[in-house]
DNA sequence: CGCCTTCTTCGACGGCTCTCGTACGATGGG
DNA sequence: CCCATCGTACGAGAGCCGTCGAAGAAGGCG
């Protein structure tokens, strides 16, 4: 066993391959978008398990899925946990302002709508 | 007849209605995002005709739609002809450098994948 | 008036998406 | 070694979405 546990690889689209719809399109499901919140609004990766969702646990593997194949977020096995963590950094170079704005704009949503 | 004609009109959201996934929704279909930037690239008000899109007329009527009920672009008929324009300003209002930042994105996906 | 252009409406089809429940696999603690 | 925990896989159902063609309405022009 090496330091790290590879044991469970998931695949991830390269840098190059993330699709801005595919992004958009990962954005627009408000389970997902409350996801991506959380993801930013923490300093460190969250498990899977960490998240109070409206749905049940295989509805939550899915949408997880479809953040991590649409370039979203990245996720490592830990144990029986998998962390996940924004790709910041890959999609602030790839579409510089996006995330952020999109973040600031769920925030001011949310206040605007009252929570 | 009055100056400008009003026999028709077309139900648009509020700007208070305006939800960030319905905006982003529509905004992750390619016909769509297509159609954004050609107006966001123009300075006039735009006729559907004068999109060229892959689609048939009845489904260009369809994306025309979707982004206007989404509150992404304001519809006004001139005649036979119908005009669109982005509503940059309220959506700048609402989500502040989401729209521009979905722009520059789609500009440098479209030149990393050689147009 | 008659016709052309422009856009709409309607029904239909195939496909994708979100959702769930149940059953399963993988890991680590007692 | 057993079992609890965490996440996955699979099948299924309901609904939405993008697409089309055909038929129709609204307005302008000769």
């Amino acid at each position: 066993m090496t330091e790290r546990d590879t044991s469970r690889i998931l695949a991830h689209p390269e840098a190059g391959e993330i699709r801005l719809e595919g992004v958009l399109h990962a954005l627009s499901d408000p389970v997902r978008l409350s996801i991506v919140l959380d993801l930013a609004a923490s300093a460190e990766d969250l498990a899977c398990s960490y998240f109070v969702l409206p749905v049940t646990k295989s509805t939550t593997t899915h949408h997880f899925r479809v953040l991590r194949e649409s370039g979203v977020v990245r996720q490592t096995y830990r144990g029986t946990t998998k962390l996940n963590a924004l790709r910041r950094d890959e999609l602030e170079e790839l579409f510089p302002g996006l995330l952020d704005s999109v973040l600031k704009a769920a925030a001011a949503e949310e206040a605007r709508l009252g929570s």
